[in-house]
DNA sequence: AAGAACACCAACCGCCGTTAC
DNA sequence: GGTAACGGCGGTTGGTGTTCT
């Protein structure tokens, strides 16, 4: 039997960047036939596309109200706090950045939590040793990406691969495996987060509580990366986008469960001032 | 000036949940 | 209830621009 897995795009299927044309041609149609039915579209419009690359591209890029530029601080710092506590649902946590995407926030934390990773071997490894032949830093790049996934990046509390760590299992979840590592030289996921944390405390002029080790660090930590939130107020009920000429389509960054409501955060009004200001909903 | 390394980002892939039939 | 189609999500890759050596 042939099911969805098995089926291919036909070969004529056009894929790589997406031209000019492409774009007016999809814009177009996605006005007349709005934001759904994106097979429907992709055959319907011509474009030799499937409709997961149509949405796609839509999604990431022709909606017009999509934020560009660099992430602000408060946007970064929102990310982090909500990373702390969702893990690698990058749909989500765009949700609560209106005008972020998903693959933006996504590219972000991969880029920025890398470097990051990096400052951090750097400050951590010792100056040089000469009883290894290699430093720190090459330790680390010779693991496996996965590896280095779990080493590095997972001074989000997540490993890259979602893994949330719950409550109490920090340890857990740095595990047999990890104990390895630092036999090995590597450092756990707990020696890193009390380095940020410390590093954090000393460069940054934070007032944040840090704590390491327990459920309530995880987002104690976070907030020690950059300044702490000065409001967990609800949004302010009239952000609303219906005065303003910005589009905002409500599939994109609308609430999408309970948890996300009753969850305490900064108010986006703060964010959102000069180029998104008025396009916020909620 | 040239090559290497790094950073950024668009786009694809595969999997999964939902919906329609 | 079973199956196919579709849409959404997270992971990954590859191209391009920028910075460093």
């Amino acid at each position: 039997m042939m099911t969805k897995k098995m089926m291919v795009a036909p070969e004529e299927t056009r894929k790589g960047p997406w031209t000019e044309q492409e774009d007016l041609q999809l814009m177009c149609f996605v006005s007349l036939f709005g934001e759904r039915r994106w097979d429907f579209i992709a055959k319907f419009s011509g474009l030799n596309r499937t409709g997961k690359s149509c949405r796609l591209r839509w999604v990431n890029y022709l909606h017009p109200g999509l934020k560009r530029g660099r992430m602000t601080p408060q946007e970064e710092r929102l990310v982090l706090e909500l990373h702390s506590k969702w893990g690698n649902r990058w749909s989500r946590i765009a949700r609560r950045l209106p005008g972020r995407t998903d693959n933006e926030i996504k590219n972000y934390w991969r880029t920025h939590m890398r470097k990051k990773a990096q400052e951090m071997k750097r400050a951590l490894s010792p100056p040089s040793s000469s009883s290894s032949p290699r430093d720190s830093t090459s330790r680390f790049s010779d693991l496996p990406d996965d590896h280095q996934n779990q080493v590095i990046e997972g001074i989000s509390l997540f490993d890259d691969k979602g893994s949330t760590i719950t409550n109490g299992d920090l340890a857990v979840s740095t595990g047999d495996q990890n104990e390895e590592e630092i036999a090995k030289g590597y450092y756990s996921m707990d020696q890193i987060w009390k380095e940020i944390a410390f590093m954090e405390q000393n460069v940054i002029s934070s007032t944040g509580p840090v704590y390491v080790g327990n459920e309530e660090h995880k987002e104690e930590v976070a907030y020690s990366f950059f300044s702490p939130p000065t409001s967990m107020a609800p949004p302010p009920p009239s952000s609303s986008s219906s005065s303003s000429g910005n589009y905002v389509s409500d599939s994109l960054w609308r609430m999408d469960d309970q948890e996300d409501i009753k969850m305490p955060l900064p108010t986006m009004g703060d964010f959102f001032v000069s180029d998104y200001g008025n396009g916020i909903e909620y």
